[in-house]
Formats: C-alpha cells, sequence, structure tokens
DNA sequence: GCAAAGCGTGAACGACGATTCACGCCAGTG
DNA sequence: CACTGGCGTGAATCGTCGTTCACGCTTTGC
C-alpha cells in the first residue's frame, strides 16, 4: 500500500464537505432553490465544480442532505424548546414560539428548505421534513390532550399539519407581513402565532394563564446559518 | 383588406385558447406544475406546439393565466360562499368550508396551483393569489370583529394568512391524510378545519352554536376541472 | 527521493425543454 | 374563382444546467 488518508487529510475533506453544503444554504438563503447549481455554489465554496462530485454522487444527494440538516435542526429545536418548558401546554407555547422565532432568523432560507418545492426526489425528502415537524408537534398535541389540557375532541392527524402549515405560511410564506429587520414586530408576530395555535388548539385564556410570556422570547442563537 | 376575422373565426380561436389552458390545467392535475410542458400540452390539446405561442407569448404568461384563473375562481367561490350565510361567523364557517371542499375535489392541482412554487415570474402571480385569498378572509374576520363575535385582540394581517396556510396545508398540502376517495372522511376533515379555524379565531363553541353544520356540505357542482 | 493513489480541475458533453420560423393550408374578400 | 393574409405546423435552434473525465498536482509510504 501507498496511501492512507492521513486525520490531517480526513479533516481536510470533511471541513470541504461542510463548505459545500454551506455554500449550497448561502445559495438558498439568497436566491431559493433555484440558486442550487453546481457551478455557483461551486464557486462560492472556492471550488471547481466537479469537486462537488468528489463529495456529492449528485446534486440531488446534496440537496437531500441540505434539507435534512436543516429540517433535523429544526425538530430538534423544537424538541428541546418542549422539554425545558414547564407543563404540557407551555411545551407547546414554547415549540411554536421557538421555531417561529428561528423561521424568522432567515426568512428565505426556511421557506426554501421547507416549502419550495424542488423535484420529485427531494420532494420525498422535504416531505419527511415536514411529517416529522407534525410528528413532533402532534405528540405535544396528544400530551396535552392526555393531561386534560386540550378538548378531547382533538385529532392531531388533522391539526398538527394544519398548524405546520400555519405557522410556516403565517411567518415565513410569502405572504407574511415584511418584518424582517423589525426585532419588536418579530416579537409580536410570533407572539400572535402562538396564541393563535393554542386557541385553536381549545385554549382560549392563553395569555391569562401566562403561557405566552415564560416563552416570549427563547434566546435562539446556536447555529447561525 | 383582404382578411378579417369572423365571428365564427374568432369564437374558434377562443375555444382553442381555452383549450390550451385546460389541457395545461389537466397536466398539472395529473403531474404536477412541472408537467406544464409546451409539447405534452399542445399535444394534449391536440395542436402542434409551435401553436401554443399563437396563443400565449410565453409559458410563464400560459401558466399566470392559469394560476390566475384558478384563483380568482376559489376567492369567488370563498365570497359567495360567505355571502350566502346568515352571519360574520356562519360567514368564515362557510368560506373555510367551500374552500376546503373545492380543495379536496382535487387536491393535486389546488396544491400545484396554490402550494407548489415555480419560477420567480409565476411566484409573483401565486403570491397575488394567495394575498387575494387571505385578504377576502381577512376582511371576513374584521366583519366579525366589528360586529363584536370575536375577540377584539384579532390581528388579521397574521390571523388571515395563518389560516389560509392552515386550510392549505391541513387539507391539501403534502402531508395531509389520504382522503381523496372517501367522501365520508372529506366531510370530516373539512369539519374539523372549520372548527379549527373557528377556533384559532376565538369562537370556543363553534359546535354547539350550530355554526359548523349549516355548512356541512355545501354543493360544490361548478366548474368541473 | 520515488512510485502509487487520491484529489482537484474545468472544459466538454449530453439531456431536456422553451422558443423560433419558413413553409403549406384554409378562410375571408371582391 | 383567384387572391390575400393569418393560422397551424413541427423540425431545428438555442440556452441552461447537471454530469463526466483525462490530465496534472499533492500527499503518503518506503
Amino acid at each position: 500500500m501507498a496511501y492512507r488518508r492521513t486525520e490531517r487529510v480526513i479533516r481536510r475533506l470533511a471541513a470541504r464537505r461542510e463548505d459545500i453544503l454551506a455554500a449550497a444554504r448561502d445559495a438558498v438563503a439568497e436566491g431559493g432553490m433555484a440558486a442550487v447549481q453546481i457551478v455557483p455554489v461551486a464557486e462560492r465554496a472556492g471550488i471547481a465544480a466537479g469537486t462537488v462530485y468528489r463529495y456529492f454522487p449528485s446534486k440531488t444527494e446534496l440537496v437531500n442532505e441540505l434539507v435534512e440538516q436543516a429540517c433535523a435542526r429544526e425538530v430538534e429545536t423544537m424538541r428541546r424548546a418542549a422539554e425545558a418548558a414547564p407543563g404540557p401546554l407551555s411545551a407547546i407555547a414554547a415549540a411554536v414560539a421557538a421555531l417561529g422565532q428561528r423561521a424568522l432568523q432567515n426568512r428565505k432560507l426556511a421557506w426554501a428548505l421547507i416549502g419550495e418545492p424542488a423535484d420529485t426526489e427531494t420532494g420525498a425528502v422535504r416531505h419527511a421534513c415536514r411529517a416529522a415537524l407534525a410528528g413532533e408537534f402532534g405528540r405535544l398535541i396528544r400530551t396535552a390532550a392526555a393531561a386534560g389540557l386540550l378538548p378531547a375532541e382533538q385529532s392531531p392527524a388533522v391539526t398538527a399539519p394544519a398548524l405546520v402549515g400555519a405557522m410556516i405560511e403565517g411567518l415565513i410564506g410569502p405572504l407574511a407581513p415584511e418584518i424582517e429587520s423589525n426585532p419588536a414586530r418579530q416579537r409580536e408576530a410570533v407572539q400572535s402565532l402562538t396564541l393563535l395555535v393554542l386557541r385553536a388548539l381549545g385554549v382560549a385564556d392563553a395569555r391569562a394563564r401566562g403561557l405566552v410570556v415564560q416563552i416570549a422570547l427563547p434566546a435562539v442563537t446556536e447555529g447561525a446559518a
């Protein structure tokens, strides 16, 4: 044998791989999914087009990994926020607020990754992502319902996806008012949305119960794009 | 002069134009936005590819018109359902139900036209479409709020888009349960969603008030694809 | 220092799909 | 009925990417 990957090389390769993913992420954040093109992404990463294919078998795979990564991060954010909450209801509130907060931090990115579609292949991954979000959310709903905190008539199979849709559309969808750069209005929007979701689930007096205040602004600082 | 369009010819041209739009619509319903390709659409319409360009300056224009048409139809459906309702609250319920009902009738089509994105050009039109839906919906909310039937704290600018999102995602989004062919379950899903929306707006006891029953199944028979 | 094995390169290739256009055909005109 | 001009055609054209690959350069092992 005459060649074996050194620790140093392995590290370099891994770093390069991350660079590519980061470049792709940046591209998405700037120009949406359509902006993820091999040559531009490669340039952004400071490498040649062909090199991308040393790390990813195809563009589809690259995009898939991007979406999966982002999705996992969101689900994790949600889960953590919920776990840190003192009870099932505030867990829901916290989850919504955390997700909303993050989404607002980079609306275009979030929208592109979760909302905007791509080829059929990628569609499956995105579907899995939404399903994961809805699933996690459904779990929170069921927990609260089981604890008698929500009207029992809930059908999480319908409400969870619908509310995920409400969050997506309400905050990051193309409809959302332009609040990108205004922290105060962002906070406001997230709160409105949180209240909306709670009401939708049958919690009429969330504000009175102080469910909103305690989740007002979960510091989300990790993993900046 | 040696040529002037006869009434008959004008009619034929208009019909052809509609044929093209219909063919495009069918294509969308079958394979999503991606399936709207000039040659296949032309074949479907029984004409040559080049002919499409006698009627539409570009594919983008064709798609735009398709989306606008569909959008206008939906907004109109919503408005009419609301107007026929006996009061502001049932107007909201009726609007949601009517929209949901129609969307379910051809989920793939609805999703492709409203949910699934396309190129930047088309994005603008779709944005306008969603905005129109949200606007109409916002109007209903404001009316109800003004009548003191909803908590005054509503901020339609946030809730209307969010609830449009909830409807889209909950019923026709990729996550929605597969209920295409089961009328009973469709009815159920629409009702759940209607209740969800009403609750989200602060109406806790919609069912008790009989708001749901009266909109149970607005016969939507007009304009089949 | 030398051979072996990856790694990086970027021009070239291929697929796909929108758009064009030179040519017949048919309907309207007088 | 002959003539005119728009309509329909569909093969060819053009652009836009994703993907490949033959060729150096770099790193590793001895």
